[in-house]
DNA sequence: TTTTCATATATGGTTTTTCATATATACTTC
DNA sequence: GAAGTATATATGAAAAACCATATATGAAAA
């Protein structure tokens, strides 16, 4: 089934799911630790909301070890993966901050990855 | 100061705003009344939700007798613009009956208007 | 006085958050 | 390799916060 467009901005109408989704937009994978420390919130609020886009279809999975890594659906419809890129494009500074905790965390999962 | 794209989604995020919003998109104004007809909706639940995204500075309106027709804010950041007309382009089939609704409406008030 | 639109209040319902705990994988030491 | 420990993630259940709706009423225009 299609996505509908109601629940889609359902989907971005919360600040910990938007930030998380532009984040992992703008980085391609992330995993829940990741986002934790970006976002500065607590583990069980992150895991939920990602649960929820998920569910949603706007986000998939995959474990790699120890941690689960969330990207966007791949079968997003196009006119959905625009918005949320032209969002990121046109609100960098919304993110901004949350890049840099990203840049600043320690212990990131090992992954070949540009930083900053 | 610009829009704040969490309380943008925010306002999408609900089924009578987003129709409201599609419908203003696609018609370039709508007074109550006709948004009332389109959406099949009590008049005080669309004049509140149109308050809001009045408030949010998404729509502006204007008096001209004893209407009040709605229109897409001019100043509204481009995103934010691209983002209705995308998601109105690619989901026509959502808005498809209230067009219909719209165009059976007797009494609409006299403005030049092509219909359907 | 009728039509159109706005708003206040009260209420109900949904969503979000937190805490505690469960599961899953990895690592270490025997 | 088995047992124990540490780290990452998920989830059940209760509490808190938030949002939407209905009803009634008010105000403006014609």
């Amino acid at each position: 089934m299609p996505m509908n467009p109601l629940s889609f901005y359902k989907c971005l109408a919360d600040e910990t799911r938007l930030r998380s989704l532009l984040l992992i937009a703008h980085e391609g994978e992330l995993c829940v630790c990741e986002l934790t420390a970006a976002l500065g919130e607590s583990q069980p609020k992150i895991s939920r909301h990602l649960a929820q886009l998920r569910n949603c279809e706007l986000l998939q999975d995959r474990r790699q070890g120890q941690w689960v890594f969330y990207s966007i659906n791949p079968s997003l419809p196009d006119w959905a993966r625009k918005v949320l890129n032209e969002t990121l494009e046109a609100n960098r500074q919304f993110v901004q901050e949350n890049l840099g905790k990203l840049c600043r965390m320690g212990d990131r999962p090992e992954r070949a990855r540009l930083c900053c």
